[in-house]
DNA sequence: CCAACAACTGTGAGCGCTAACAACACCCTT
DNA sequence: AAGGGTGTTGTTAGCGCTCACAGTTGTTGG
């Protein structure tokens, strides 16, 4: 049987409640005595129950982070350094895929009410169909990325900005014909529409025409889809002068359809993409880029995650972070 | 306040234990009283306290994972499969990185004592320094990957016959100087050694003398790091006539610098890998590597652990996955 | 009609922990 | 010497849940 509080404050000669001061470290215990404890709980190695703590408290000490899909390199990234960051800080973190399912995502949310977890960072897709709704008690939660109505603390790039920008890059050496692999038809992200809009915002700028064929819809945002979406697309269409992919990812999937139709990159077409997943950088050619700083998405959002389990009321917060272009190779002429 | 459970039988007239009695469906509620309970959940939007149940049960419902690098690509694919799976079957995942640190390693096993988890999956990197000891009660513990000691359940693939097979498969078309990319000095990781082993045993098939200065070492595998050791090795060595690299990532990185030399592939050059990621699939040209069912991986090593958690007694299981070499452009000649 | 049984429901206790409070020793002030 | 800190430790209680067991009903067969 293992050893509780109990075990060690009788082994240790003292009460339960003065091995768990020794154990928190708040309320002070004399030199003697903390000796004593610790003692104590090397010879029966003792290791504190945490659900019973849990209980006691109310808190748990862990968090739940939820992303549509681990596996792909940008949530990848992302959970790394939440994972890094809450560590650092002394959060469990829990992991969930909500795989752009909004019952997960409610699932969740009934979780955190259960005690589990003191509260959530959710990187939502479609956040019409998502949990998160005006009203409903929420836990401490922190919203991870675009979404357009403001429901609660969030942490995000503006991506109409830096889609604008990227394409008035792209534009830069006199390439007029851009197209733009990613956007989608009705209802589809935040993200997609969004970058499809800073898009259209740069071509005003540039006083060049909105050219419908050269929006290629691409739904799912994988290097599988945007590869068949883009073989498609070239098979009916002539090559446009630049492509800009919504994520890197996608970037990487139209590389490969180009580069396997003989295609060079960037004197036929420039590529560029989004997210500057640590993959672009070794593409062939290297991936030019909309950058930013995961690490401090992270912090971010960590710090208004705590920020809000410590005080409920507050006004709802929302960070924006910096980003940049990144040019290489796949759009230096 | 929260609803309870007394609250919930409160309301429905009964006793807090039918309740109980509801939720977990063991033992058996008559219909009238069944409709009457779950009616009072939904009004009182009652959600259980998981670490109540967590501490009368001494079960938690929680399993960790332990991965190097959760940003990593195969890392990542691992983890999205391990969370997939693991919700099927109704576990909640708790994700740590121990980036190679021992000391994160040990701090999960004393978790895993703290009753906040009831099972760690662990893909370890450096065992002789890993937590995971002959002689300390473990909690139910799987391992991932290649690994010398038999110390716990383990869920691997033959990286040496897959290596040695690799190794063939480049020969085939009479290539011979056939260099590898990932090698340790000193005490490396099993997967390093096992690697070089049955590298080393498929020349000793193809009658190749060994050649020392094939050996390209890469201590981390990264594709930086791979970038970097290639870069060095090339400015000092004769081209090889192939590059098998240990794994997707750092094939990923040769891949770049190979193509920034101006060299072709698979002409001047065969490259392979190791893992199968994602995107070596779109790599340019799509990577040849040692393919895996990572699945499986997930769902074989939930087996082992849950059976594990059930009886703590038995023997150590071991379960070897099937790999299979899958060639792709950078070596069909 | 009653015993015997099944099917269901209630009672009491306690999992391990820590908050609030009480108690105590000890020192310093007045 | 009494009063009032100050610092440390003990006592009591209960967080919300479910187990073992006891109790209650309904059902069947003799």
């Amino acid at each position: 049987m293992r050893a509780t509080v109990k075990d060690v404050a009788r082994r240790a000669g003292v009460s339960p409640k003065t091995v768990s001061n020794v154990m928190n470290g708040i309320i002070p215990v004399s030199g003697a005595t903390r000796t004593k404890v610790e003692q104590a709980i090397l010879e029966l190695d003792y290791v504190p129950n945490l659900s019973a703590r849990g209980l006691r408290n109310g808190r748990s000490g862990v968090i739940a982070l939820a992303l549509p899909d681990l596996g792909t390199p940008y949530s990848a990234e992302i959970a790394h350094h939440i994972v890094e960051v809450a560590h650092e800080q002394g959060w469990i973190v829990q992991i969930e895929e909500t795989g752009s399912d909004p019952k997960r995502e409610r699932e969740l949310m009934v979780r955190a009410r259960s005690n589990l977890i003191d509260g959530l960072i959710l990187n939502p897709v479609v956040l019409d169909e998502s949990a998160v709704r005006v009203g409903v008690a929420l836990p401490p939660v922190v919203l991870l990325g675009e979404v357009t109505q403001s429901l609660a603390d969030r942490v995000f790039v503006d991506s109409a900005a830096a889609a604008r920008d990227m394409t008035l890059a792209l534009a830069q050496p006199g390439r007029r014909r851009i197209a733009v692999l990613g956007t989608t038809q009705g209802r589809g992200s935040a993200a997609a529409i969004q970058r499809t809009q800073g898009y259209e915002e740069a071509l005003v700028i540039l006083g060049i025409e909105r050219d419908e064929s050269l929006l290629i819809p691409c739904e799912k945002w994988t290097p599988q889809t945007a590869a068949d979406a883009l073989t498609a697309y070239l098979g009916s269409h002539p090559l446009p002068e630049a492509l800009f992919c919504f994520t890197d990812s996608m970037a990487i999937g139209a590389l490969s359809v180009l580069w396997k139709r003989g295609l060079r990159i960037p004197e036929d077409i420039a590529v560029a993409g989004f997210d500057d997943i640590a993959d672009g950088r070794y593409a062939v050619p290297s991936l030019t880029t909309v950058s930013f700083d995961k690490r401090a998405i992270a912090s971010e959002a960590l710090r208004l995650l705590t920020e809000r389990m410590a005080d409920r009321g507050h006004e709802q917060r929302v960070v924006s972070l910096h980003y940049s272009i990144v040019e290489r190779d796949s759009s230096r002429s």
